[in-house]
DNA sequence: TATTGTTATACTCTATAACTATA
DNA sequence: TATAGTTATAGAGTATAACAATA
């Protein structure tokens, strides 16, 4: 009695997995992509796609960076950040001025505007939060925090070291 | 005294973080982005993306399944699927044989050549995991990895539920 | 010479909608 | 009608290399 890929549920799988559910590399890319999934949809309200959205968040707490302080805080290469900055400006979420004491940079600012934007979208982000720490205890989150940032440091590291 | 944005080192930002740091979310997010650009190195040197090569490892784990069957396991849409077959087909690491029950369908199984492939890379991911989970003790280990899956079933859950 | 930012280009991952062939 | 898979298309995120302007 043979069944149809789609009369198979989550649970009934053709075979059983092995270990790569053992895997932490895996599992964090699993993870990561259903939470860019998730973000998708609640930041799409303001237009703004969840890379987007962080580079916005980072400005907002590093008043008047500029864009290479950007690179660094969000590890990835200066010229990934030009689309998205351009993007944030377009919908005068953030503002640019030029430096006075460094002509080649730019002073980045966040708006009153896209102050606005993250305030309308920070209910459902907690919410969003609330429901991946679902079933978990305060210890358990703190405990899974603290893992993310060990993690991160070292890979951090090994990309520094290449 | 006014830096330059590369005089700036990591830990000696602009201004601190705030609440962006205590969002598993995004550090999920930014976790897992890490995890991507590091796994892309490894995997280049059979060829594969970390997209592709996951798929290649979910067919080992589940002897001839279908499309429809990886899509439901890789969390993706049908569609998503079609280049990544079609990449793993023309680098011969699988192969697709119409199914005597579905003519609709394709039985997918890894071949000798994507066997070995898988092995080829085994020892780096290997490494891999034991970098990431650097400073973790066994236990803080399994603690995390159950995190994660707690966390995978919310987002599932979720997902089903809109 | 080195740095900031841009441009051109390319690849991966992702989805939606419309399609073909089969059930 | 519904399902398996494809195609066309689009957007997001990522990087490398070469460039202009400035330091």
């Amino acid at each position: 009695m043979i069944k149809t890929a789609h009369q198979r549920a989550s649970g009934d799988t053709v075979a059983p997995r092995r270990d790569l559910q053992r895997l932490v590399g895996y599992q964090l890319r699993r993870v990561g992509s259903l939470v860019v999934k998730e973000l998708s949809r609640i930041l799409s309200v303001v237009g703004l796609a969840p890379g987007q959205f962080s580079i916005l968040m980072l400005i907002d707490e590093h008043i008047s960076c500029f864009q290479m302080d950007l690179a660094r805080l969000a590890n990835v290469d200066r010229s990934t950040l030009v689309p998205m900055i351009e993007r944030l400006v377009r919908l005068k979420f953030i503002k640019r001025s030029q430096s006075d004491d460094d002509g080649r940079a730019f002073h980045l600012q966040v708006t009153p505007r896209g102050r606005k934007a993250i305030e309308q979208v920070m209910p459902d982000l907690r919410a969003f939060e609330e429901t991946i720490t679902d079933a978990m205890s305060a210890r358990e989150k703190s405990a899974l925090l603290q893992s993310l940032h060990r993690v991160e440091e070292a890979l951090l590291r090994r990309q520094s070291t290449e």
